[in-house]
DNA sequence: TACACGTGGGA
DNA sequence: TTCCCAAGTGT
């Protein structure tokens, strides 16, 4: 490795050390990191940004503050506070988790990037990132920020994904044996408020001599990425069921979509609007004037509202829910949307 | 490998 | 408004 790159780490850690975030699950210098804290943490920033996840951290930790206590939890209760998080499979993988720890690792979390990653919930990254940052094991750590740094330092023009395998080859090069947790997190904070996406601040940036894509004179243009697919536009139609001043929820099948989560009845979710097809009960449904609009990550949603009132009993297994306390049902944002408008009549 | 899987915020 | 994107994982 040339001399240019054998002093990334070095560069790289004595600039987290100025710069460092403050973040709620970060340890201070000198303090022993909280393995719990972090895996959390971690598994909440998979995909969500620091902002979104700050007060949902402080909240769940304050709820459930370590493993036993986590095991110990009503999964209805964990699904409902990760509700409007997104990506429900990281509620569910967490109980399973923790639960894991508790039973068969004696209340004690693997602390081994291999260990870690036989638990559900941690696969590449995050198996690394906890390994690293809780128990200072040499990971290799790559997030979408280590790409980006990486790919530009490297100047790696492969679109990704075709481009992970030399990107993770040369992070591996760069990752140092010791303060692992510190260069990874000091990576992450590079990218993050540095080599950003757009407009890199590369003025600012400690890597900045050994960085090919800076020396190209075009660093944004890195990493490249494939072309996305077009989303398909699908129609549904949400039903609110009422009976003395509460309102009819369902529990979601636990695999795919919302999985697991509180939520209204609807039916199929189509091409073409499916108008009152499975309704949950028969009643003479009315149908709200406008649609409520929603986007998944692989298909965007328009919904159909309608309301009843509920004479007979419904053909759906739920839970009558007191419609001045649905704020506290744990609805996934698309049925909260949805619950705001229904609650009105509007 | 490719796709399913959420959401809110920034430009 | 629309698009892009964020500390990815599981199948």
């Amino acid at each position: 490795m040339d001399a240019k790159r054998s002093s990334i780490p070095d560069r790289l850690l004595a600039w987290y050390d100025r710069h460092r975030r403050d973040l709620p699950w970060r340890a201070k210098p000198g303090e022993v990191p909280d393995a719990y804290r972090v895996w959390l943490s971690e598994v909440m920033l998979q995909q969500t940004t620091v902002a979104a996840v700050t007060p949902r951290f402080e909240a769940w930790v304050a709820r459930w503050p370590d493993f036993a206590s986590l095991a110990g939890a009503d999964e209805a209760d964990v699904m409902a506070a990760w509700a409007g998080l997104g990506y429900y499979a990281r509620a569910r993988n967490l109980v399973k988790a923790a639960r894991a720890v508790v039973a068969e690792h004696g209340g004690a979390f693997p602390r081994t990037e291999a260990g870690l990653r036989t638990l559900p919930g941690l696969g590449a990254y995050t198996a690394a990132a906890v390994a690293a940052i809780a128990f200072g094991e040499r990971a290799v750590v790559v997030d979408a920020n280590v790409e980006r740094v990486v790919a530009r330092l490297f100047a790696i023009t492969t679109p990704l994904p075709a481009a992970r395998p030399a990107i993770r080859a040369a992070a591996e090069t760069i990752t140092p044996d010791a303060r692992a947790g510190d260069f990874a997190q000091g990576m992450m904070d590079l990218g993050s408020g540095v080599c950003t996406v757009r407009a890199p601040k590369c003025l600012l940036c400690p890597l900045r001599e050994a960085c090919d894509a800076f020396a190209s004179g075009a660093p944004e243009r890195l990493p490249v990425k494939a072309a996305k697919k077009a989303k398909p536009q699908r129609h549904g139609t949400i039903f609110w069921l009422e009976r003395e001043g509460c309102v009819l929820l369902v529990r979601r099948p636990d695999r795919g979509l919302l999985g697991g989560m509180r939520a209204l009845p609807t039916g199929p979710w189509v091409e073409v609007p499916p108008g009152l097809a499975e309704a949950p009960a028969e009643t003479d449904w009315t149908v709200l004037n406008g649609t409520v609009a929603h986007g998944f990550t692989h298909f965007d949603l328009e919904l159909a509202l309608a309301r009843g009132m509920a004479e007979v009993e419904p053909s759906v297994a739920g839970e009558w829910w007191p419609i001045d306390a649905i704020g506290t049902a744990g609805l996934p944002t698309v049925f909260a949307k949805a619950a705001e408008r229904l609650r009105t009549g509007r």
